[in-house]
DNA sequence: TTAATCTTGATGCAGTTGCATCGAATGCTA
DNA sequence: TAGCATTCGATGCAACTGCATCAAGATTAA
């Protein structure tokens, strides 16, 4: 919380952090979207489903995993569930809540996925990057603008 | 364009970068509105208009240098001129285009949001590294994903 | 137990974005 | 110069997001 004026450095970092993720965030969307997939978000959720295997989720566990809102949560499960990726079953536990959990087709997505999410990983950002090093270095810096606050 | 796979470490460092902006974006914005201010994105378009001085800018090259959709410019210049901070004004040169310029509302907006802007970023970017030589290398390495393709 | 409070997830509404299309003006080709 | 294709910017529509609020269930305290 201090009054300091960031240095031209950390300024060009940010600058860059935001046009870097712009640009390299929706060139692989636009991929997967040629490709006939829905956006990442929806991987993102089966992936998380896929870590918690048989037990399923709560939207509640999903918001804090996705850095999502409660409610884009809700929405997001309901089109999902819509197009027959997820399930809702009620909560035996919590009655206000629900366990979300990937049906068979949810995995297939994420299996049909990866392939051309991978290769858009690989074009985007590692084929800009001039040695594994280099990722890294990267992936260690942006590491320490994530936790904390 | 190759079918590799890309390694753990980019695979890691794109997860980051996704996860890092996302966080401090949404930071900074916060801190903007928290104080009252519009969207970042209404802080870009002045300054590109202020580095074009008097002559101001066509929608296109805002566009352009802000990687913004056509459809997108156009309603986000509506929402300014509704709220007096940019003006329209023909082109002379080409009878289908603009000329967009701030008004002075425009130059004030942007002198009154910087000082919040400016610590957001060291509150959020700055604070989280450790030396003006890391903010140096993430801006270096962040620069690579930027350009070409 | 009962009442007050908090937590979980859904939803109405307004604002924003993406997509397709349109009208107007320009430039190109003949 | 006439006709056609292209470019510039606007707009109707659907989808998505943020915000406030709500209902239902859980938790706490008297």
């Amino acid at each position: 919380m201090s009054d300091t004026a960031p240095s031209d450095a950390v300024i060009n970092a940010w600058v860059r952090l935001v046009r870097a993720q712009q640009g390299v965030l929706g060139a692989v969307e636009a991929d997967l979207k040629r490709a006939g997939f829905p956006p990442l978000g929806w991987y993102d959720v089966l992936l998380e489903l896929r870590h918690a295997r048989d037990e399923g989720l709560r939207p509640l566990e999903i918001e804090g995993r996705l850095l999502l809102a409660q409610h884009n949560v809700s929405r997001l499960l309901d089109r999902m569930e819509r197009a027959g990726y997820v399930e809702r079953r009620p909560c035996v536990e919590d009655g206000r809540g629900q366990i979300v959990v990937a049906t068979h087709a949810g995995h297939d997505l994420m299996r049909r996925m990866w392939p051309i999410y991978q290769a858009a990983i690989d074009k985007h950002v590692g084929a800009k990057l001039q040695s594994e090093a280099q990722a890294q270095t990267l992936a260690r810096l942006l590491g320490r603008l994530i936790d904390g606050d």
